[in-house]
RNA sequence: CGGGGCGUAGCGUAGUGGCUAGCGCGCCUGCUUUGGGAGCAGGAGACCGGAGGUUCGAAUCCUCUCGCCCCGACCA
């Protein structure tokens, strides 16, 4: 039992003015957690308490799915992750520290190496896949930015497991297990979430979907169809390309344009000039980048931005993207700034992407690379030729879902837990192969999947907490029961213990607020702050026998009957 | 890394050149109080983030530096 007044705890009555977010600002306030540097935080008791809750159902769900628990050191050697090229790779992200002797080492950021040499040591038959590992781990990212207290940390803890399997059918199996095993677990933590599809990003691999758990202060942007139910992340989502019949529209014309570098000083010209009827969404954008030393130019509606996210998440291979500067204008004078249209950009050695909007056939107004001068009818496949489509432009609410054309929406939130189809780009880099039936040499195939637990206590708090504090599901908060015993007599001290141990006989745990100095007013509110599920007071009503349940979530009080109370309280948990 | 903001007691803050750095919460002692962050009285707690400088005099002005928060860039 947690006896408030032993327990090593103090709350603050007003908000620490470092914490912005609702879950930072009470988890402070309300003594879970203290800031020990930027993105690096101490656990007191009632915090630890919660954050074990969350490690103990994903463990016992991962135990369940028949994966084993391992544990690797959080301080690292630099050579497998040189042997990966992740030493470099990583960047300004990865903790590095030396020994006394120099030696190189590292923080794990995320353990891919270390489990893929785990079962190269042990393992070498096909006979012992598939295979599948995880840990709970402390992970170390030196990110440039650590926000919102515990939901971006630069020290967190992350369960992560690996599948190894011989082949892809294998693969997509284990994938398919641990997304089924991530589900139970977010169901578990009482987390909504949508699971939703994802760009492989820097980790390379094919199949990937993210767990997202939405709220306002989540950093992850995804688009959401309500009807058939398609979710992804707004990098991932596709737009689908339709064909149009371009054979009607008029040769490509050039007109005078003066003074119209941009898309609104277009379109008034246009109306203007030919009666009316023209929109952002007729003119074509054309945004000039450098990808890796090369000019490219993204194809866009003039009525929309380039997302560069998305760009640089859909660009395959590109690892440095920047925006076009007047001094590469300066370098490259057959592309004139406000002016840039896609006709000649095979002769200016320009590569052309397009965003599926600019579908073959559709027809736009767009820059006809002199100064002041725009072409009307350029008609994609007639008069320019785009060399790869790629999605690229910003995501507006309202879009066309890709599987069924609803409308979509869009949210925020915080990623719970990502699933990654890796492939064989691990095992490749450090050799773990297998004998096959055949006597042959085979790579393995490699899956990873990670739930950020200290994350979840941040987002379960996200999502449940209210205007006078946390407010926990059942299975995660420090206690089931928050027994409050009022009044300065020693009745209902007694009486609150005695209930409190009864409850506890049966299978609940209960905190105590046996306080004896602090007044009523103060209990409740630090009851309501700490967010257990079931506060019982036990004080004024004695007088009658009974004592009152109040269930946090819903304010809803009732009075019990002290010697059926137990069990009352107990049924109201399940 | 760019932009913005902020460092004064455990927490929240006032104090823009001049007495001993003020207040609220919390903490300690005593008395009273006990169903919604109690009252009275007394008390402890601050090298004003750090270094250097200007000045008769610096929390306050200047320079440098460290740290923190927010937006963006970045990020399995």
């Amino acid at each position: 039992m947690l006896r408030m007044s032993t327990l090593f705890l103090r709350t603050l009555r007003d908000d620490p003015a470092d914490a912005e977010v609702a879950s930072h600002r009470l988890l402070v306030r309300a003594g879970y957690i203290r800031r020990i540097a930027a993105g690096v935080y101490s656990w007191l008791p009632l915090g630890y308490i919660t954050f074990r809750n969350i490690e103990r159902i994903v463990r016992e769900e991962m135990d369940a799915a028949g994966f084993q628990e391992v544990h690797f050191p959080a301080l690292l050697p630099r050579e497998p992750y040189e042997a990966t090229n992740r030493w470099n790779e990583y960047g300004p992200d990865l903790f590095r520290l030396q020994d006394r002797k120099g030696g190189d080492y590292l923080l794990g950021p995320t353990h891919e190496e270390m489990f893929t040499l785990m079962v190269k040591g042990e393992y070498s038959s096909y006979k012992d896949l598939p295979l599948a590992l995880y840990q709970i781990q402390t992970k170390y990212r030196d990110e440039t930015r650590p926000r919102s207290g515990i939901i971006r940390g630069r020290e967190f803890v992350m369960k992560d497991s690996y599948s190894f399997d011989l082949t892809d059918e294998g693969l997509i199996e284990s994938y398919n297990k641990h997304r089924a095993a991530y589900i139970k677990t977010f169901d578990r933590l009482g987390l909504k979430y949508n699971i939703v599809k994802a760009v492989a990003g820097a980790m390379g691999g094919s199949g990937s979907e993210e767990f997202l758990a939405p709220c306002e202060t989540g950093e992850d942007t995804y688009v959401l169809c309500e009807k058939c139910g398609y979710a992804a992340n707004v990098e991932a989502m596709r737009t689908a390309v339709l064909p149009v019949d371009s054979s009607k529209v008029a040769p490509l014309q050039e007109v005078d344009t003066p003074n119209t570098p941009t898309i609104d000083s277009l379109v008034a010209v246009l109306n203007e000039r030919f009666g009316g009827g023209y929109t952002g969404a007729n003119t074509l954008k054309n945004v000039l980048l450098i990808a890796d030393g090369e000019i490219i130019s993204v194809l866009v509606p003039g009525d929309r931005e380039v997302d560069l996210k998305r760009l640089q998440a859909n660009l395959e291979g590109v690892q440095e993207l920047r925006l076009f500067e007047d001094a590469d204008f300066a370098k490259n004078p057959g592309l004139v700034k406000g002016y840039v249209g896609p006709q000649d950009a095979q002769k200016l050695g320009v590569t052309v992407y397009a965003d599926p909007r600019i579908g073959p056939g559709t027809s736009w107004v767009t820059g006809a690379n002199k100064k002041d001068c725009h072409a009307l009818n350029v008609v994609n496949g007639r008069d320019f030729e785009v060399t790869n489509y790629v999605d690229a432009a910003e995501v507006i609410k309202g879009d066309a879902c890709p599987t069924c054309s609803s409308p979509i929406i869009i949210d925020r939130a915080i990623e719970i837990g990502h699933i990654f189809q890796l492939g064989r780009k691990y095992a490749q880099a450090l050799d773990l192969t297998v004998l096959d039936s055949d006597g042959k040499s085979r790579v393995v195939t490699m899956g990873s999947y990670g739930i950020g637990v200290s994350r979840a206590v941040a987002a379960i708090a996200e999502q449940t907490h209210d205007e006078i504090g946390l407010c926990w599901p059942a299975e995660i908060a420090p206690a089931h029961v928050h027994i409050v015993a009022t009044g300065k007599e020693d009745n209902p001290f007694n009486v609150a213990l005695a209930l409190g141990e009864e409850i506890e006989k049966l299978g609940k745990t209960v905190m105590l607020d046996d306080r004896r100095d602090a007044s009523p007013g103060v209990k409740f509110k630090d009851a309501e702050l700490i967010g257990n599920p079931i506060i019982v007071v036990v004080g004024k009503s004695l007088a009658d026998g009974n004592v009152e349940v109040r269930v946090r979530a819903t304010g809803d009080r009732t009075e019990v009957a002290l010697d059926v109370a137990a069990g009352a309280i107990v049924a109201l948990l399940s």
